[in-house]
Formats: structure tokens, sequence, C-alpha cells
DNA sequence: TGTCGTGATCTGTGATCACAGTTAGGTTGG
DNA sequence: CCAACCTAACTGTGATCACAGATCACGACA
């Protein structure tokens, strides 16, 4: 009964006055947001995914996920529908859907597409990033370093920071479907990944990422395409080589 | 009404049944389909997506699509959820849905995706291919030679040769999730590019296509992958350009 | 004691209904 | 003759109902 998800139908309370002509003051507020239902839920669910709040091999019901978010069925239908088809979900064939469990082949193919994928951002990213792009992922940065410095570490914080640095980094190279297939890699790895960053924070405590985070910032601050790539390859194998060695990996 | 439902890529794989005491006869029977419909619909959507057969900025109605394919209107919708959340379809506010029209600056981005992917899956196939996946290859490429030699040139089987011939090659990389992605590239490049092929049958008169598949070819049979990476790229920026020539698409 | 049948309960899938919002076409007033 | 309004049909979204299949627990038989 938890009502999570509730104003959408209050939120049209624009009266639209249908016989005036438009003045300097409509046009001021842009399109307003007008998101269904559908897409709340999904966003709800990727961002639980994302942030590894919800473990491989976790099973989920429509209708408890309904009731939870306070929704009907049907919504949770479209979401799981739409993560479903990003392999970021799967409906085992009549038993119920869950988050998949990724094995160590499908583990290392994801990471070589990371590889690929993302450090071909990074060098586009390199040479695109304005000004305001740099302060974007400076100010990350720090939340990250503050996040895995602190005692205890704040793993949740570092999660949430870490992926908004990498974010702003793609998003300097201005291309929307790029940051789409990243984000669908980010849906099917996030799991693991931050599950395990939010179980071992101690894995903070090397200071790799922060170090990693540190070349790579320079990099870019240089316009240097090809070390901004290499820095971030390090930071997405030294994760990787951390979950293959705690071993969550199916056979 | 066309019941052209390609074999599903996204292969399911299945899970050993846990209690089974193995007999001869039943593993002798692989996993029967059980595909839902609302699968089948998504893979009827899809190849006529990536065949060109739905032009860029076409309209499409939930209710029409479900009666020509004798479904209900619930399928549909699962169907058109899942290609709106990859991008294939948009569904504009209060409208109906529609295939999205590229802009030349999305256009290009995508292009440079593939060229990308593409290109790692092309350098990948020619180190792992296998003697079968060879001949594949070389199947899909006369049949494209011979739909592209006629007279007048078979568009249509043009179009699906080059998707087979292309996906050969991608698949003896062995890697699935690299697979989606590509697919995922095709769905939302597929409408411009082979529409236009389909309408434009003298570009295949040109043959750059075909001299770019015998390099293609010829370079995965010595494994020399740089060069097959080379031969696609050549391949997609051809078609590139002629599209970008024909100027079809939005400012 | 171990194993298999069996029924209750839950699962996703599909169909049908209801509704607000948009669009298009026809009509009326200028 | 043109423009504005107004009605009717159609759009996707969401809810509710119906159903086949799977899971799990309990109980009977060997």
């Amino acid at each position: 009964m938890t009502a999570a998800v509730q104003p959408s139908r209050t939120a049209f309370e624009q009266p639209a006055p249908p016989g005036e002509t438009d003045t300097s003051a409509l046009d001021a507020i842009g399109a307003l947001p007008r998101e269904t239902l559908g897409e709340r839920v999904t966003g709800e669910l990727r961002s639980l995914l994302v942030a590894g709040r919800l473990a491989p091999g976790e099973k989920l019901s429509l209708r408890r996920v309904a009731e939870a978010l306070g929704v009907s069925m049907m919504p949770v239908r479209e979401a799981v529908s739409r993560l479903a088809a990003d392999g970021a979900l799967e409906v085992l064939p009549g038993r119920a859907v869950r988050v998949p469990v990724l094995s160590l082949a499908q583990f290392r193919e994801l990471t070589r597409l990371r590889l690929v994928v993302e450090g071909f951002a990074a060098e586009e990213a390199a040479r695109q990033a304005t000004p305001a792009d740099i302060d974007r992922i400076v100010a990350f940065d720090a939340a990250f370093r503050q996040a895995a410095s602190a005692d205890p570490p704040d793993s949740a914080a570092a999660v949430a920071a870490n992926r908004d640095l990498h974010f702003a980094l793609y998003e300097a190279a201005a291309m929307p479907s790029l940051i789409e297939m990243i984000e669908r890699l980010w849906l099917k790895a996030g799991p693991i990944l931050n599950l395990d960053m939010r179980h071992e924070p101690r894995r903070l405590e090397g200071g790799s990422a922060m170090q990693a985070h540190a070349r790579l910032l320079e990099a870019v601050r240089r316009r240097d395409a090809p070390a901004a790539r290499a820095a971030l390859e390090d930071d997405i194998a030294a994760a990787a080589a951390h979950i293959k060695e705690t071993g969550q990996l199916r056979a």
C-alpha cells in the first residue's frame, strides 16, 4: 500500500484559456513532462537495477511490484516487458520474472563490450567536452572521493556518484544513441557490479577507482583522447577483475 | 497475414531440469518453441523494420496491426512497447505510434556507432570464425550476388541476403550481447537504408557492396582482422554516403 | 522412511472494457 | 469564399477479468 507513484492524475492543473491570443507567458513553460505510468515504473526499476538493489537471481512478481508501487499490474507489465527486451530482466518460460544471473562467459563478454563502447565514448568526450561538462565531472568526482574516503565508506553514495561521474563523461560526447547503448550495458552489469560494491565497500579503500578517475579527468582536461580511453579502460578492468575474484558468477 | 516469422535470434537457453533421470527418448526432443504471442508480433515487426517495409514517418495503429495479424490488441501493445524502448518505434505524446524519421545528425551518429561496433565484430569474427561459419557467409554472399546481378535486380532478396550475410559474420564472433547491440542499430537504421535500396535498386549495380563483401570474405579466410574491419567499414560508409546524397533525412 | 500423486495457490498471458485526449471532417457564421 | 467552431471517430493508457501452466506443500501408498 505504499503510495510511491501517485501524482499522475492531479498533474493536469493547467487551465489553458482557449480564446486567448498567445502571450509571452505561455511558451515560457516548456512542454510539461506528461510521463506515462509505465515509463515511470520503468525508470524506477532501472534505477534499482543499476544501483544493485535488486540482486541477481532475485524473483519479481508483477502483482507484488504493482502493489508495492501503488499502481495496477498493467504499467508493471509494460516496464518488465521493456526491461526483458533489453536483457535487464528475464522471464522464465512458465515461472516468474527474475534478475538474470550472469555466467562467467557472459560477464567477460559484457566487460569486453564495455571496453570497446565506453572507451570510444571516453575518446569522443575528451575531444568534445565543454568547460561546463568538465565542471560537472569534477563535481561528481569530488562526491565520489568524499563517499569513498569516509569512514565507514558510504557505499550507496559512492555507487550513485560513480554512475553520475561516468555518465557525465559520456554525455560530453553528445551522442544520444551511444548513451543508450551504455545504459543498456550498465543495466546488465549493474546488479553484480554494484551489489558487490554495496556489500564490500572495502574495495573502495584500494583507491584504484579514485586513481583512474583522476587520470581520466586530467586526460579530458588536456583533450588527450587516447589517455582518456586508457584511464577508463583501467577503471573498468579493475572493477571487472575484482568481480571475477569474488566468484559470484555462474559456471 | 505474412507468416514470415523468422527464426528468433534471441535463442532462449533452458537450463537442464534438476530432478531429471535421463532416459534416451526424452532428450531427443529439444525444448519445444513455447513462443508467446507478444514475442511473435515483436519478431514480425522487427523483420518488417529491418527490411525497410515500414517507411520512416509511417503511422501504426495498435488496433489495425492487431486486426491485421489476427490477434488481440494486447500482444501488439507489448511488441510496440519493446520496440519503442529500443528506439525502433516512437510513440508521440497523444497521437499515434510511428516509425521514427531520423535527422541527419542522428543518422551520422548511428553510422559512427555502426563503424565502431560492427567493425569490432568483424575483427573478432575474423579471429574466431570456424569453417562452418565461413561456409554460411559464402552461401549468403552468393545469394546476394545473384539477387544484385539479376536484371532487374531482386531488391527484396538482396536486402534479405545482405542482412543474412552480415549477421552470419557477426555470429561468428560468438558474442550474443554484441549481436543484440548490432540488431538494435539495424533496427534504427534499417528503415532508411533498406527502404532506399528497395526503391533504388540501381545502387546495387555499382557493385561497391559486392566488392566490399568479397574483400571482407577474403580477409576472414586469411584471419586478417584489421582487413576485415576495413572492408566492413567501407561497406557501411558507402551505403551511408549514398543515403546522405539522396537527402531523405530530416534537417 | 522415502517417493509419488494431487490439489490449492500463485505465476504471466491474453482479452475485453472504460476513459481522457487528440484529430479530422463537416458545418455554421462572418 | 474563408475561417472558426463543434461534433464524432479514433488514439493509446490503464483496469479488470479469465485462463493455462507451474510451483509448492501436504498426504497417501509402497
